[in-house]
DNA sequence: CCTGGGTCCAGGAGTTGCTAATAAGCAAC
């Protein structure tokens, strides 16, 4: 069990004592248990090997003895208790933005709220608004965040459906029953959040022995053999096999002959008017056995999946000027990361040797500003702290000629309400560079927001733009900008914009990411890592930056550390 | 439920501002 899962299940039980009515000094303890254990640099199941759990601050002989239940058969007696006495649903309640114990407990006692459903109907009923605390406003703030939630339920983050899809395939693969097992559809494209897991299946032996192969898998097979659909009137396929994963996400194998394998791919990879465009110039494409035998037909380069979305990518395939993607051996550096000196798990040197390790030549550090207290945000004389230690491991790097390596001293400084930075300017001065990002007063007009990142963008300290827009995908939306404005304002300025690399977040939107390229914006893939494994989350930001069309020459940390430094300097404010 | 000072119990609570209510709850990482 992680920490991060540990951490989960004391919140939620923090929570239900709330929603219970408990004592909240207990409430505030398993919250105050889980800040700590998802910040712990440990494992948790190692310091319990050594008996060390209660030298942890804020974990005493009870949490220490409820965590090692956790730990030996996945829950804990408080836990299993108070989730007997609180209905299931009243925790899908506690994720609508805006509703927090409190909120809950009273639609629960007052109007006997048990589930989304419920909450939505008296809402929309006028119920909920003439409850003490509550008001019209909440009532349509519950309407709107419920409708949000539902839509989130039926997608996965990218990640997430990747996980589950090579559980699948490993499973689908396994014996050689069938040709061929690829990924397709939404997955094949690497869209940020997927509906369905699409796979194409090739095998001569027809969707019947798709269907007794899942019907055979055995118990541990992440799907229901009891519930399979079969449909043979599909435009794309010779039969569409359906069945629900557990995790909940829908698996659909498209099946097909082996010869005509490539067709079928190429059919369900692309998005509906990729496959459209390509049929209105070219014509049906007829039966292939690879996909690259339809581009060859229409005499066009081959198109990387990622870039079947028909925004001008047939144009380029044409004209064979398709664009050099990004992969992850461009990277030379990541700059922006976090460490113990704001919210980080691991020291400054965990996180830089972490970044060696992975190959690359230099560490961005970029911890939180004064303001963001929730973060432990960095006082000045913190800031000079870490700087000190930046500097004398920069000597100690230094005396490594072979493989040079450096960390530069960043910070990630809040945008504040008026679009300041969070420190006087000669702290300003002292980072070699600023990454400006938004994390508060998320509330704001599309015009506020943008006039607000744009001044950030205008202040000469500011080097890239953190997260444009806040989201957290399938959790918030973020506010929303005007990203021609943004992006205008960071040409002019010179000022690159960050492409999140954070699962959650992949911010700024691949969307964009092509018209900061044609206006000569840089884009720097960051992982925001708060622990060392969480550098490697820039895959994430790679696969989104390809299908964005990004290439290692608009790519900030694609330079070399030469480069990159020289990048810095040319841009220092006089 | 934890900590700390003294062995059982008193006192505690990441912080701050915003929202949407008219005192308190929620959100930000």
């Amino acid at each position: 069990m992680t920490n991060k899962e540990i951490a989960s299940a004391l919140r939620q039980t923090g929570d239900l004592i709330e929603l219970t009515g408990g004592n909240p000094y207990r409430a505030n303890a398993f919250g105050r248990a889980a800040r700590t254990i998802r910040g712990l640099e440990d494992a948790v199941t190692d310091l319990v090997q050594d008996d060390e759990l209660t030298s942890v601050n804020g974990i005493g002989d009870g949490l220490s003895e409820q965590i090692q239940d956790l730990l030996q058969r996945g829950s804990f007696d408080l836990r299993d208790e108070l989730l007997s006495a609180v209905p299931t649903g009243l925790l899908d309640v506690l994720k609508v933005k805006g509703l927090g114990t409190k909120k809950v407990r009273t639609l629960w006692q007052e109007l006997g709220i048990t589930s989304l459903d419920e909450l939505d109907e008296a809402a929309r009923a006028d119920q909920v608004r003439s409850l003490s605390g509550f008001g019209k406003k909440t009532q349509e703030n519950i309407i709107e965040n419920v409708a949000l939630l539902r839509a989130y339920s039926n997608r996965r983050r990218f990640a997430d459906a990747i996980r589950a899809a090579r559980e699948v395939h490993t499973v689908l693969t396994d014996g050689d029953a069938f040709d061929r097992v690829v990924f397709t559809g939404e997955l094949r494209r690497k869209v940020e959040t997927v509906q369905a897991l699409d796979m194409v299946v090739a095998t001569s032996d027809g969707a019947d022995h798709v269907i007794q192969f899942l019907q055979e898998a055995d118990d541990t097979a992440p799907f229901d053999p009891d519930t399979i659909s079969v449909t043979t009137e599909v435009e794309d396929a010779d039969a569409l096999v359906e069945t629900p994963l557990t995790s909940g996400l829908s698996l659909r194998l498209f099946v097909c002959t082996p010869d005509a394998f490539g067709t079928t791919l190429w059919r369900t990879t692309g998005s509906k008017d990729h496959v459209a465009t390509y049929i209105r110039e070219h014509g049906d494409p007829g039966m292939h056995a690879t996909e690259a035998a339809i581009f060859e037909g229409a005499g066009v380069d081959v198109v990387p999946p990622e870039l079947r979305e028909d925004d001008g990518e047939w144009e380029a395939a044409t004209d064979g000027h398709l664009p050099n993607l990004i992969s992850v051996d461009d990277l030379q550096g990541t700059v922006h990361n976090h460490s113990t000196y704001s919210d980080g798990s691991h020291s400054l040197r965990q996180m830089a040797e972490k970044a060696r390790s992975m190959g690359l030549s230099y560490f961005g550090i970029c911890d939180h500003s004064q303001s963001l207290q929730v973060a432990s945000g960095m006082k000045p004389d913190e800031v000079e702290r870490q700087q000190d230690e930046i500097r004398s491991l920069n000597e100690e790097y230094a005396e490594n000629t072979e493989s040079p390596f450096r960390i530069f001293s960043g910070i990630e400084s809040d945008i504040l309400r008026d679009g300041s930075l969070d420190y006087d300017d000669e702290i300003l001065a002292s980072f070699d560079f600023i990454v400006a990002s938004i994390h508060s007063g998320f509330n704001m007009t599309v015009n506020e927001a943008t006039e607000r990142i744009i001044t950030a963008v205008e202040n000469p300290y500011t080097s890239i733009l953190g997260h444009p827009t806040g989201r957290l995908l399938l959790v918030r939306e973020g506010y929303e900008i005007d990203h021609d404005r943004v992006i205008d304002a960071c040409a002019s300025n010179n000022v690159a914009i960050e492409l999140n690399a954070n699962p959650y977040r992949l911010d700024i939107d691949w969307r964009y990411i092509k018209r900061a390229i044609e206006k000569g914006v840089l884009i720097s893939i960051n992982p925001d890592a708060h622990a060392m494994i969480e550098l490697e989350n820039v895959r994430w930001g790679v696969e989104v930056a390809r299908k964005g069309w990004l290439t290692a020459e608009h790519c900030l940390n694609a330079k070399s550390l030469d480069e990159f430094e020289a990048w810095l300097t040319a841009r220092r404010p006089a």
